[in-house]
DNA sequence: GGAACCCATCGACGAATGTCAATACCTCAA
DNA sequence: TTGAGGTATTGACATTCGTCGATGGGTTCC
């Protein structure tokens, strides 16, 4: 398979393939990205920040645990991988735990969370 | 565990919790928007997207499995599950499969596309 | 101190995912 | 018609993921 360069459109390329393709992104780059879509491919996470957006205030688990009828350590799970990404950070008042958006939000994690209402 | 109005900062709230929330997403729109970042949620498919986008014209899939040292069944499901999400669409010319990029893309594949380099 | 409560962590399990080998399908050329 | 080549599909397998029950660490109240 040899490259070609890509000066004809693609209907005239009958007998052929193999155009010349833009580098490949980094691969850590590729990784990273897809890394920040990957903390949002659960609608239970999609559903959490959206909650945050809404939220005037920091936003305790026990809210969490109370939408979204599941256990609370999968709460605790979701919530983890939203902080492991970079979309949330969290603080303890007594007994309880509450996690906001941060402020300085990665770029990919800001642009990724414009997309939820 | 009573609902308590959002009207004080989260500082003064000691001895409470559960503050009255966002209502939800409906279930369908979450189910939506986890599905379009799941399709982004793999390197492999954010690399793809990355040449569909400096591409002046469709990809052969030849071109695909020469750029990613995957099997050819692989790359086939990559661009399948791109496809199903409204990201691309394909077309046939004599034995070749040319990919490209759906200029009528769902707004949300849309958006979450816009991040990729 | 002790009980009650909130939350994070651990271990386990079923489901989904990425990958490959094998195979089927389709088109073109001889 | 037959063979060859590109692509899609199938089946299998290891890994990852979402979920839960059990447990442990902390904090508050009695």
């Amino acid at each position: 398979m040899t490259k070609r360069t890509a000066l004809v459109p693609a209907p005239e390329r009958i007998r052929g393939c193999c155009v010349a393709t833009a580098p490949p992104l980094p691969d850590r780059t590729a990784d990273e990205l897809a890394a920040v879509y990957k903390a949002l491919a659960d609608p239970t996470r999609v559903q959490m920040l959206h909650m945050l957006k809404a939220a005037p205030e920091p936003i305790c688990v026990c809210d969490f645990t109370a939408a979204f009828d599941l256990g609370q350590p999968t709460v605790s799970h979701h919530l983890g991988k939203l902080k492991a990404e970079g979309f949330v950070d969290s603080f303890k008042q007594g007994v309880w735990a509450f996690y906001r958006l941060r402020d300085d939000m990665p770029d990919a994690a800001r642009s990724a969370l414009s997309m939820i209402p």
